[in-house]
DNA sequence: CTTGGTGCAAATCTTTTGCACGCCT
DNA sequence: AGGCGTGCAAAAGATTTGCACCAAG
């Protein structure tokens, strides 16, 4: 079994759920494509009823396998950190095209500090810049 | 007149677009809160017919009057930047409350330089801390 | 076994649309 | 006057729920 499939059966066994055959096809259909909406995903997954794929996307975000984002104006789901390095997105606001931009540590220690300021403590982020890609300019 | 109110008459004019009483109202209820769902909205103007208050929420969405932000995990609305300081947003995972914090020169600087390097026009962002607030900590 | 997970159908909630009438400039 | 904007009602779409049956440990 390939790895990150691996990891994601144990990270379910170990929160006592069970690595059923739907989840498997809704994590690897996570896995084909950077960011899916709820329809897509449902659309990808014809076999599976709706009310499953809802249960089951709003399982592995509790158990944080998976993150919903907002992409342009609607928001998207796509697989956490524990799967893929942290990001941000460009979403061009013509073509609706997503460009993924690596962490950046500047920014990182600037949202630290701006947390530690507040009081707060940070667990998680998002940002997004809307603009036009290099095709829509 | 206010002078906010007075430039959001002028800004639905300019684009020629009336300035009825329910734009009013709905541009008002938004002064008095720093940011509502689509929900809170239509509950706070009962007079109106909901299919009004989404009209007109996509209007002044489209002219740059509010701005839909992604808080917790729903989508609420806020007034633009033409009429608040633009800023960023703590949001705690625990009791959902929202903290503002001022726009960072830091992060400005290192988001035209990201989105430089991805040869992608910065138009706008957003920008969310999640995570425990001082109360929830 | 026996508990959790799934599909199916129905209920609910959210958002969009068509239309006739009234309001704004 | 003439068109934009509104309310109302209905349609369409999205999400949630209850329940009976199947499957995993």
């Amino acid at each position: 079994m390939e790895a990150n499939t691996k990891k994601f059966t144990e990270h379910l066994k170990k929160h006592n759920f069970f690595a059923t055959n739907p989840r498997l096809q809704l994590f690897k259909t996570l896995m084909r494509h950077s960011s899916m909406s709820m329809n897509e995903l449902i659309e990808s997954l014809p076999k599976q009823d709706k009310s499953s794929v809802y249960r089951n996307v709003e399982l592995l975000e509790k158990l944080g396998i998976i993150h919903r984002v907002r992409l342009g104006w609607k928001s998207k789901y796509e697989l956490s950190d524990l799967f893929h390095d942290h990001h941000h997105h460009l979403t061009c606001l013509r073509c609706e095209k997503v460009i993924v931009i690596d962490e950046d540590l500047v920014i990182e220690q600037e949202l630290q500090r701006l947390s530690f300021l507040a009081n707060f403590k940070a667990i998680d982020h998002t940002l997004e810049i809307r603009g036009l890609c290099s095709d829509c300019a």
